[in-house]
DNA sequence: GTAATATATGGAGGGCCCCGCCACTTATGC
DNA sequence: GCATAAGTGGCGGGGCCCTCCATATATTAC
């Protein structure tokens, strides 16, 4: 038999939904009653079908992470090294910083050790898909060689998190993004001795 | 008379101490209860002595806010601007990533927008010590005129978020600090068309 | 010292949320 | 159709936040 039953199936889809505009709307911490409310389910089941928030919203940005992802493979092609990784982080940053709730969500993920192991978490995704433009702008000479993949996404998220209450959000993070490819003070290589 | 009863004060210090550690142990979302209850006085209590978790937060980090402030009026002094602006931040940096708690508070302020006019908030007095230095570093060219002191605040509160979870978070902050300060690609000066 | 008063207190109650349990329903394979 | 295992949802427990109000107490005036 299948591994599923129908019905199971289509009550996930239909939560799965539900969780998305809700957690658009009211970020990370949605109330997870509420999206079995709208859902017309009982709490248990979203419970059953997603143990814990963090395999909720995992759900919730699966697609986008790896819409993400995909775009980095495309940009692999692309000529010029560091106009590559600079546009992924720019998607990156506005994705995460539209995306409600997905900033926090990838912060309280493994996203800071990257050596954790878990492979299916989203944030391993992420660094799987820039990890080759990184390197590869980092061959070219366009990035210090001391800088991982986790302290791009890292900073990203941060950025995110930060800029979470602004206004206009995504084009507040866009700028910031900027400033640091670009260097608050870069003038003196050795920073502070 | 007094503006305050006696008693009063000494519970609002009382609640105050529990509420340091509180917040030190469990972070910005420590439960008002349990302090109420190591406290040993009722909820109620609590929030009349600090209407809402962000004025509890606010006066928890009041001191080393203040502290920090301080330090930049002495840096003020410093020959070096650029190596005074750095050195704040990095300090900055160093208390927001240890004290857990304090960047979630100050992102949830009205970090973001500097001309909100609260000018009783922690990040105002944050603004207010951190700008002299920025401009002067601005003056000597150091950093790029399009830079605000908010640009900066955030960007640190931004880290602190992120790294918060990192085993060794004061730390890698740090690092990713001077990540900042020095540009992930500083190469071109025009980033991103 | 004592009475009068404003001030401060804390416990009860309501609402919301997360979580685990268990009897009931329902799709599925024979 | 029927047996069965998978799926479900309501219920109760525990916790938190918040408000209200009767009570207790420091303070002031006499």
């Amino acid at each position: 038999m299948s591994a599923q039953r129908a019905d199971a199936r289509r009550n996930y889809e239909r939560i799965l939904a539900v969780a998305m505009e809700e957690v658009a709307a009211h970020g990370a911490d949605a109330s997870l009653e509420q999206i079995a409310r709208t859902a017309g389910v009982g709490s248990a089941t979203v419970r059953r079908h997603f143990p814990g928030r963090r395999a909720l919203l995992e759900a919730v940005f699966r697609e986008r992470i790896a819409t993400l992802c995909a775009r980095a493979g495309e940009l692999a092609e692309v000529a010029d090294a560091r106009a590559a990784l600079l546009e992924w982080l720019g998607a990156f940053t506005a994705y995460a910083a539209s995306a409600r709730g997905m900033a926090a969500a990838l912060a309280q993920e493994g996203l800071l050790d990257p050596e954790d192991g878990g492979d299916n978490a989203c944030s391993a995704q992420l660094i799987q898909a820039c990890g080759p433009l990184l390197r590869r702008a980092q061959r070219a000479g366009a990035v210090a060689p001391g800088v991982a993949v986790s302290d791009l996404l890292t900073l990203i998220t941060g950025i995110a998190l930060a800029t979470e209450r602004h206004p206009d959000a995504a084009a507040e993070a866009e700028r910031l993004l900027g400033l640091v490819v670009a260097g608050v003070s870069p003038s003196v290589v050795t920073a502070r001795g």
